[in-house]
DNA sequence: TTTCTTCGTCGATCCGATCCACTCGAATCC
DNA sequence: GGATTCGAGTGGATCGGATCGACGAAGAAA
């Protein structure tokens, strides 16, 4: 990882499908040493995977929010695990430290999607204690 | 929108770099329809872009928090943004509605990285009355 | 029915990726 | 110090995918 990398990185972040003689012209390398540069970072897991990110705005995703989840005790997880891995308007889940014991983030198309998913899914579940939901109005900034 | 389309995206999700003839080998479509598919729906916005997702752990970013923020008033909105817009260390700035008005998803190489940023950067800021700091353990999920 | 539009296929051409042989420079080892 | 080895890059040839144009089929509108 030197700083030729770190330059075609960056210029892959901006356009995943940039080709390798594309940045080959803006690091000043061949094609080929590019190429074997992203191959190597990709075999060195610096990058996880090549993507393509979506507007959630114009696939009807309208709503996005951020739920703070309280688990009663550790046997409850399994149970809750299941319940992310399997729901798709559940982007992320991280488990966390402090008075909650996970937060998810969620893509919905209405509140009414919501409603249903805390009540209907989430507070169902075993174990869950509390749950607080905050919901975004807009978002300033968002990379991975 | 079709049924179609939506196969695709699900493919190029799993790898954006899949080539359309791979792409039409699974959906049973020439390759220059495919071509055709991804081109509309990168003009109709649907695709945002295709990007590259790194292993944050890789590159020496071991801490991931999200850091509540409570701004007193609108008027110091302009600070914070740029604050927001000139850090890298900020992945994700989202503007909320409820008890706090900002959470931010932010990765550091370390605890002190983390103290150093909330301390000397996001509190030092005009209008910053409170903040909340969830230190994430690990993550079950997390996609765009 | 006729016409127009949309969406697809097919074949030819073009361009990028990959592979291979070779070179260069730095570090290692006798 | 000089030979060796290894990592990284270059340049050229080949292979394969993307693109483009011509054409055809199906569905909607006149």
């Amino acid at each position: 990882m030197d700083r030729i990398d770190e330059e075609i990185l960056k210029l892959l972040k901006e356009n995943g499908r940039m080709t390798s003689s594309e940045i080959s012209k803006h690091v000043h390398l061949s094609v080929p040493a590019v190429s074997e540069r992203i191959r190597k970072l990709e075999e060195g897991q610096v990058i996880d995977r090549f993507t393509v990110r979506l507007n959630r705005e114009q696939t009807g995703l309208h709503l996005l929010a951020f739920i703070m989840v309280q688990l009663e005790k550790p046997e409850h997880v399994a149970g809750f695990r299941t319940m992310i891995v399997q729901t798709p308007s559940v982007l992320e889940c991280h488990h966390l430290a402090g008075e909650y014991d996970y937060l998810l983030k969620v893509a919905l198309k209405s509140t009414g999607e919501l409603e249903q998913l805390i009540s209907e899914q989430i507070k169902r579940l075993e174990g869950v204690s509390k749950t607080n939901t905050m919901i975004v109005l807009s978002t300033m900034k968002e990379e991975m």
